[in-house]
DNA sequence: GCCGTTTTCGGCCCGACTGTTTTCAGTCG
């Protein structure tokens, strides 16, 4: 079995845990935790660049200690010093720590006091009073970590961007519409940096300092607020009904740049943006930059001329992962990030003819009002009976009504399918009517359990045939319904690179697939990427954002992405035949000689 | 435990809020 850089920064993730319950230093315990955040943030595996012989100490935050600790694990698959520190503790103090509002101080006291290592034991404890009878704490606090216990209960893990975008549209429009004095109002955190899931919704907003506290009654009075976790002056917490939890937090016009930017985090990039900041006599916080040495602040109404301060160039928040975005700022080797009007079509969209909703003249409208150049139909081959897949005949028909269709819609309509690839890595459609389609999109929708070389080797026969333009949908994920398909992501895109095949990063906010990481990994193996929305209905062509969003966590520019390429280059690349198409993409005029930004983290 | 165009030793981000406290520890982000 493989092992994954997930597997390992959770390993970390639990000792840095561990260490805080035995009381060690906050710094040895943040250098495990930024190792761990670190480690699930690469692109390459562990494993493969342990393998190719790299030099682990090369990431940043992954020193002689974490190195050696991460060979340990690979090869023996245990990491001593882990084990031990499970063996010092008590048994169950990673599942306390694990309930909000019990830390490391609360966690240990409670094992040791009352002997107490379960969610239920913990209960039990606050309703005989035994709880509440601990030094320092109470029955106030007693009954604050029920409630915690409670609504971990109705609502566990974070949610699909798709979800909690929503809900924060929803909150900002209602807290404006209330608070007319409210002047700026922004979803802030993980949102704001578009990763895949959120934990919570943090909101950063600009009023008057005389109204500040009553925006926060305001959220607290929302209907769908279920429980009031944090109601300040500045700072108001609620969680929902839907179990988010929304942070609100106010501040000053003149200072709002470093409340959004220290806001929006993330944590590690904060962490390390501060450190850097205090080589050059500077301390941040979230109201502005302090001078040390003569104690001056300075304020800063955007972030622009808050980065710009530190001697930076401005970085987007979906590059604020604490990697290596700062080398790179300073380096003057931040990309130049794709962005919506950068596309010029939309290559996976379904009609009624399958299981869409829209009539194919209201899927064409709806690409000409995103102001694209071309579109590609594909609706589902014959094997998707549950999607009303088109059998030969119908695809056929299909395709001379998009023929007769073109004439009247100041849009390049292509042909295309999304193709079943079966359990055996054959495609659902004879390779002449194949041959007929401009554009074939190939997705797995079957036999997802089976194994990875399996899975490998039947999506890497897809990639192999010459009408397969691009793989949908790679690892099949539903976030927080279905895992991904078990497959080697390097052997894949290292394929669809000699193949000439392109991979696609679906939109769908259920989907996000490929993910950010695999993304990034594909840029840097020239492997062509399409951001899709696989639209369903007309409406969907806007979730184009969600793609976008995947594309700049990788590090894209326009270059990177296929369907940026404008109508005429697009077909030529199309028209020619596979491993040679790459020629065009590699060369393609549109865009200015890029600026090859260097990533500092060379890959094996 | 990590890191260094000041340093291989001595630093390491910073503040809001809560509850139990007469001045602060714990937790969170």
């Amino acid at each position: 079995m493989p092992v994954t850089n997930e597997e390992i920064a959770e390993i970390f993730e639990s000792m840095a845990t561990l260490l805080e319950m035995k009381g060690d230093t906050v710094f040895k315990i943040r250098a495990y935790q930024r190792a761990a955040r670190t480690i699930s943030h690469l692109s390459f595996s562990l494993e493969q660049a342990v393998r190719d012989e790299m030099d682990l100490k090369k990431v940043p935050g992954i020193g002689k200690a974490i190195s050696e600790k991460t060979q340990e694990y690979l090869e023996t698959g245990r990491i001593r010093a882990y084990d031990e520190l499970v063996g010092d503790l008590p048994d169950g103090v990673l599942t306390l720590m694990s309930i909000p509002g019990i830390g490391s101080k609360t966690a240990m006291l409670i094992t040791q006091e009352l002997g107490i290592s379960t969610v239920e034991g913990i209960e039990k404890a606050i309703h005989d009073g035994a709880l509440a009878a601990l030094p320092r704490m109470g029955q106030r606090t007693a009954d604050n970590i029920l409630r915690h216990i409670q609504s971990m209960r109705t609502k566990d893990g974070r949610t699909p961007i798709g979800q909690a975008l929503a809900v924060a549209e929803d909150v900002v429009a209602i807290l404006r519409g209330e608070c007319p004095y409210v002047e700026q109002l922004y979803p802030a955190g993980s949102l704001r940096r578009w990763e895949e899931t959120i934990g919570d919704i943090d909101l950063v907003g600009v009023a008057p300092e005389e109204c500040q506290a009553a925006v926060g009654d305001v959220l607290v009075d929302l209907p769908s607020v279920q429980e009031v976790l944090v109601h300040g002056p500045k700072k108001t917490s609620v969680i929902l009904e839907e179990g988010i939890q929304v942070d609100l937090r106010l501040g000053e016009a003149y200072s709002f740049g470093a409340m959004l930017q220290y806001f929006s985090g993330s944590q590690q990039h904060n962490i390390r943006l501060r450190d850097f900041a205090n080589r050059k006599g500077l301390s941040l916080n979230e109201y502005g930059i302090t001078t040390l040495a003569t104690g001056d602040v300075a304020r800063f109404p955007d972030e622009e001329s808050f980065y710009e301060y530190l001697g930076l160039p401005y970085i987007v928040p979906e590059l604020r992962i604490g990697l290596n975005e700062i080398d790179a700022a300073q380096a003057g080797a931040l990309p130049s990030l794709v962005t919506e009007a950068d596309l010029k079509g939309d290559l996976h969209l379904h009609s009624e003819w399958s299981d869409g909703r829209d009539p194919i003249e209201r899927m064409i409208e709806a690409a000409v009002e995103q102001g694209y150049q071309y579109m590609a139909l594909t609706d589902h081959s014959s094997g998707r009976g549950i999607a009303n897949g088109l059998s030969n005949d119908r695809l056929v028909e299909q395709i001379g009504v998009l023929r007769d269709l073109q004439a009247q819609y100041p849009i390049t309509i292509l042909c295309g399918s999304e193709v079943d690839i079966r359990a055996d890595g054959a495609l659902d459609y004879p390779d002449e009517l194949l041959a007929e389609l401009d554009v074939v999109v190939a997705s797995v929708h079957s036999a997802m359990g089976q194994d990875s070389d399996t899975m490998t080797a039947r999506i890497m026969r897809a990639m192999e045939h010459p009408s397969v333009t691009i793989i949908g949908h790679a690892s099949t994920r539903l976030l927080s319904h279905r895992s991904p398909v078990a497959f080697d992501i390097e052997a894949l895109l290292r394929a669809a690179r000699e193949t000439g095949t392109a991979m696609e990063i679906n939109s769908a906010p259920e989907r996000m697939d490929l993910k950010d990481t695999h993304a990034h990994r594909a840029r840097e193996l020239g492997v062509p990427l399409a951001i899709n929305t696989d639209s369903h209905h007309f409406t969907s062509l806007g979730q184009r954002r969600f793609g976008v969003a995947i594309a700049r966590r990788a590090w894209c520019e326009s270059r990177h992405i296929l369907n940026t390429l404008p109508l005429d280059q697009f077909l030529a690349y199309i028209r020619t035949p596979k491993p040679h198409r790459m020629e065009i993409f590699e060369s393609r005029t549109d865009v200015p000689d890029a600026t090859n930004f260097a990533n500092p983290l060379a890959t094996p």
